[in-house]
DNA sequence: ATTAGCACTCAACAGAGGCGAGTGCTAATA
DNA sequence: TATTAGCACTCGCCTCTGTTGAGTGCTAAT
């Protein structure tokens, strides 16, 4: 029913949300009357006003103040009336200079791209580095610690770094380790980590009580270290720009702001539900999203090199967010992370 | 001067100290003649206060409000007044149990570390890594990247992992890297960075147009690898917590606060400064140190292994923080995690 | 040297009143 | 029939005002 919006209704709808995307003021019929010059009075607006509230797009705080768009106003403003810039030419050269990736680690390039977005849009940058199992397997060293213990450490195709301390036999001498680590190399180089699971399973059935003592140890030692996931790597940046938001100028609501940032599994958890899909996807945090989270929008859009391991970044601003300025930065940062992985790809 | 206080003038500072620590609120003379016995009247105490004041040790928020220490006053009270609380068994054996060490990374035990200190003392928990240049060699990798990139991957003697992106000569094969990182791996083992860049330095030195082609591209490499400085890694932990104290609940000084957690590079200088000291130090925030900080205290320790890598771990909180039982906390988790960290150190 | 007594100060709170932006409704208008 | 002018009404916000209470400094008595 929504849709059914007659024209004067979308415009009034539209004037409303992108005046209060600049004031986050309530506003008022005759504002809208004045600024935008549809030719109707106050009253008229007011009522088209009235018709948007019933239907849900529009709440007033209080009795007598003007109007402000609801979560579904906001939506329906995304689904069929916001219009995104496209970026010209300059505007991308601009964004891509905005950028520094010479000879980064991926972590740096991760974090500058969370400090660039957060910078350019004026809100909370979020970049979700690829999944461990979204990877690809480049090579892997073990380097011995103390008795019994190893530290695995993982390259991914990307120059992606991960480790993890894991058990082992302590009778294995460095050159096992090192007779081990060649064979993995050489045997599962180029393959995502869930095909060397996958491959790690069957050869340990084929191989089941067989004779080569190394390749047995090399499987279970390797099961060891790529079987269990690694935590998710997320990078927040420009967080306290948030804090300057009129929506969040209470202590309560900043504070509740700062833990939701700080504890990361909210975050993480929301970004998730992105990973799935193309393109850029807004989502609008409500009661149905984290409580914690009220009165933020989400912009996120997935960054992949060819082989497909995928990663998330975005902005995290107030629901009053200026859209068709950010969607476009989202959108072509996450372009062009994903040629950076594919120039930063081993080529042998 | 503060130093001739004579004893009813400490105890009478004492115990406004440690009322203003529990109710941060200013301290009147009623309260402290009656809730301490010292059998001395209200305008008694007014006396002592008012010539406290005079001294720069307390001051008054306004004309007819009770007193609160001012920052020479805490630093009286630290110096002179503070009996810190030792730990007994029991409650050493619980901190210790708090903290959950197993197979963990550097990486994850730096975070473990932050993550207790501040929910054992409900302020902000900070752990600085050991710096790079005091860290011990343990073993380093080479994995090519893009034409002429080459990702470095050393490790620590104690597990700790750093990796960074350098250029390098695009003709270099694997096997060439292989064998410098052989040579590079049996050369420099157990040696602190700063060892390594001189020998570094020396055997070029001495090798200056000589004939070893494969030892000069392993010095040159290792040299771009080791030489420049790495990034400090920097965990804060529990900021949030930060936000419910009282001296920071106003907006504006959450979002100060927020900022300067943010930026870490204030943090790191504060933290850097106890580096050459031993035990526990206490830094109070004041205008000296950095004025975003205005009015947080900083307790720190540092811990290091047998061979000196040395790292910074400590809680930041308001002034009015409960020193006796957060400089044990920092005091006993700086010694375990130096234990823990010789215990992960490589063995052969 | 200590303290009771007293006048004084000042933040914090609560209530009253005015202002103004904005609304809903109704009746007049094109 | 759609639009609009007019009007009474609402309510957040600001300011002003008076009250309260905790706490002080000073002085004179002990």
């Amino acid at each position: 029913m929504a849709d059914t919006l007659n024209e004067r209704s979308q415009n009034i709808l539209e004037a409303i949300v992108e005046d209060y995307i600049t004031s986050a003021e309530p506003v008022g019929s005759r504002a809208i009357s004045r600024k935008h010059n549809f030719n109707l009075s106050p009253a008229s607006v007011r009522n088209v006003m009235a018709d948007l509230e019933d239907m849900g797009l529009l709440c007033s705080p209080h009795t007598s103040s003007g109007r402000i768009p609801t979560g579904r106003g906001f939506q329906y403003y995304i689904d069929t009336l916001l219009n995104v810039r496209t970026l010209n030419r300059n505007e991308k050269q601009n964004l891509r200079n905005s950028y520094r990736f010479q000879n980064m680690r991926m972590e740096d390039i991760m974090q500058e791209v969370g400090r660039v977005l957060s910078g350019l849009s004026q809100y909370t940058g979020l970049v979700m580095a690829p999944k461990f199992i979204s990877t690809v397997f480049r090579q892997i060293e073990f380097v011995r610690l103390s008795q019994g213990r190893l530290l695995m450490i993982y390259v991914s195709e990307t120059g992606l770094v991960q480790n993890k301390v894991i058990k082992a036999d302590p009778s294995l001498t460095s050159s096992n380790l090192e007779q081990i680590s060649n064979y993995l190399n050489s045997e599962l180089n180029g393959l995502t980590i869930q095909e060397v699971r996958a491959k790690l399973k069957q050869e340990m059935q084929e191989d089941r009580d067989h004779y080569d003592q190394l390749k047995k140890l090399a499987l279970s030692l390797s099961c060891a270290a790529l079987q269990d996931e690694v935590e998710d790597q997320l990078y927040v940046s420009g967080a306290s720009l948030m804090l300057g938001q009129p929506e969040f100028s209470t202590p309560e609501q900043m504070k509740r702001l700062i833990q939701a940032f700080e504890s990361k599994k909210i975050l993480i958890e929301l970004l998730d539900r992105g990973q799935s899909a193309q393109g850029v996807q807004i989502f609008i945090g409500s009661e149905s999203t984290h409580i914690d989270l009220e009165g933020c929008s989400l912009i996120t859009s997935n960054f992949s090199n060819q082989k497909g391991a995928i990663g998330t970044l975005g902005v995290i601003g107030p629901v009053r967010m200026n859209y068709s300025q950010v969607v476009p930065i989202v959108d072509f940062t996450a372009r062009l992370v994903s040629r950076v992985l594919d120039r930063e790809t081993a080529k042998d």
